[in-house]
This record gives C-alpha cells, sequence and structure tokens, in this order.
DNA sequence: GCGCGAATTCTAAAGAATTAGAATGTGGTG
DNA sequence: CACCACATTCTAATTCTTTAGAATTCGCGC
C-alpha cells in the first residue's frame, strides 16, 4: 500500500530530463557536470537515477565511446503536459483558467509576459 | 540522504486541504466520508494522514463535541502558490509565461477561458 | 452502567525516492 | 604494463508516503 509508482517523473528525475532536453543525448558525466552547476551530487547517485528511469521508460541509452549515451524519450512537451495536468486536477479541478486567473492575480506577469500572452490568444484563433 | 520532507502538500494531503477548502472545519467522519465519494479509504488512513500533517503544519485540530476539528492552516491560495511555484521551476524555468504558453499552445482553453483571461489581463492595469 | 459506534492513537508493513560507498570494468597514457 | 580517470553495477541506508489493523477512548442511548 505504498505510493503507485508514477509514470510521471518526479523533482529528481526532471532535473535530468531537463539536461537531456537542453544538452541533447549525453553521458553520465556530462549529466553530472550539468547538476552539479546547481548542487553537489555524486556520480553514482546520477547512475541510479538514470537506471531507475531506465525501467520507467524515461530514457533511452545507446553504446557510446566510453558507456552508454542517455536520451529522453519524452519530449518536454509531453512530460509537462502530464505535470501540468496532474497540478490541474489536484488543485484546479482540472480547469487551466483557474490556473491562469491564479498567475495573473498573484502577479506572476509583467508587462512583457502580458503582451506575449495576449499575442498568443490573439494567434489562437485561426478558424473561430 | 533521502528525500527531504517538503513542506508542499503531497497528492494525498492535497486530496484532504480540498475537502477542508470546500466544506469547511471538519470532524475526521466527515472527511473520510468526502473522500469516499471518490475512492474507497479506511477512518484510520485518513487519521493517520491528518496526524503528519499536523506535524507538517498543514492543518490544525480543536476539540469539538466528539473528537477533533480539522481544519486547514494554508489557504487555498497559498498551497496553490507553493504548487505552481515548484512546477514553474521544475518545468519551465520559473517562467510563469512559459507556462501559460503551454497551456494556450497545447489547447487547453476554450472561447470563454479566453475572453475570461482577456479580461482579468485588461484589469491588471491599474496604474500601467 | 453497558455497550455500540465513531474517533483516536499506536503500530507497522511495504514500495518509492534519494543518496552514495564499494567494487569492478575499461580505455587511454606514459 | 601499470595506472588513472571515468563509467557502471551492486548494495544498501534512510526517509517519505500510503495504507490500514489492533487497541483504546469516549460520548450517547437504552
Amino acid at each position: 500500500m505504498p505510493r503507485p509508482r508514477s509514470d510521471q517523473p518526479t523533482e529528481g528525475e526532471l532535473e535530468i530530463l531537463r539536461v537531456l532536453w537542453q544538452t541533447g543525448p549525453s553521458e553520465l558525466g556530462t549529466i553530472r557536470a550539468a547538476i552539479l552547476e546547481q548542487r553537489p551530487v555524486a556520480t553514482t547517485t546520477v547512475a541510479t537515477m538514470l537506471k531507475v528511469m531506465l525501467e520507467k521508460g524515461l530514457v533511452r541509452r545507446k553504446r557510446g565511446d566510453k558507456g552508454w549515451v542517455w536520451t529522453s524519450r519524452v519530449t518536454r512537451k509531453v512530460a509537462t503536459r502530464g505535470l501540468v495536468g496532474r497540478l490541474l486536477d489536484g488543485a484546479f479541478d482540472g480547469s487551466a483558467r483557474g490556473l491562469i486567473s491564479h498567475l495573473i492575480e498573484d502577479g506572476r506577469l509583467d508587462d512583457a509576459d502580458r503582451e506575449e500572452i495576449l499575442r498568443l490568444l490573439g494567434e489562437e484563433e485561426p478558424e473561430a
């Protein structure tokens, strides 16, 4: 009766995915180096996480010169969709509008943000 | 070296908080009943979760007639802010605009949503 | 007062998540 | 060839989260 292992990436896994999305297919050392810029972490820790992520299907690996080359199997968009969806269901009754209202009312947007959003909203009505 | 206990509510804790936000201060049985409408759960399970949440400072309790009366110590807005912030940092490099762009591009908004957002964005410029 | 039902506390099982040491492998360099 | 750096695998400690049984308490109705 534990928490079921989710197919959504955890906080830590997301950290690794971000590196892969940004840098592309990478070796262990590269991934660790990127994380090291944020916080200390041991190589073996990253390796273990990658192994778990492999089991979850979050990453793939190919043989490289020195060792494995790791690649994300989920695009940023797809992973994001899952995470956002979970937040929407959990905290906003599934309403994207609710989430956006929160961001606006909470003062999370500056003028540039607002303009960009207005632009996007305009674009989104091709067949309205 | 485990994951540090977060002050953010977990998925399950959020479930309880939602009940408290919706129903107001409630007794154990009431909370359980609300959750039961979604999924089966034992009374003791809810009780244990409340105990943990008490330790985390997520809920308070007062003596009631029969037992404790449980109250959320975090408003929906504050809890939401934390959750959203975590998502922003984790998946959007802290950019609220990035999150909103995702929602728009992912087709999560209908016309009513768009209009409401335009209205909110308009309101948000009192001293522009 | 006794017992029923609800609430609470105590206990704890078990998988998930996070962290990393120890041991081992491996390719390149002097 | 010996060694070093790096990668990988094995092992495991530790805490969180979720779940709930067992035992206890406590108010209420008869």
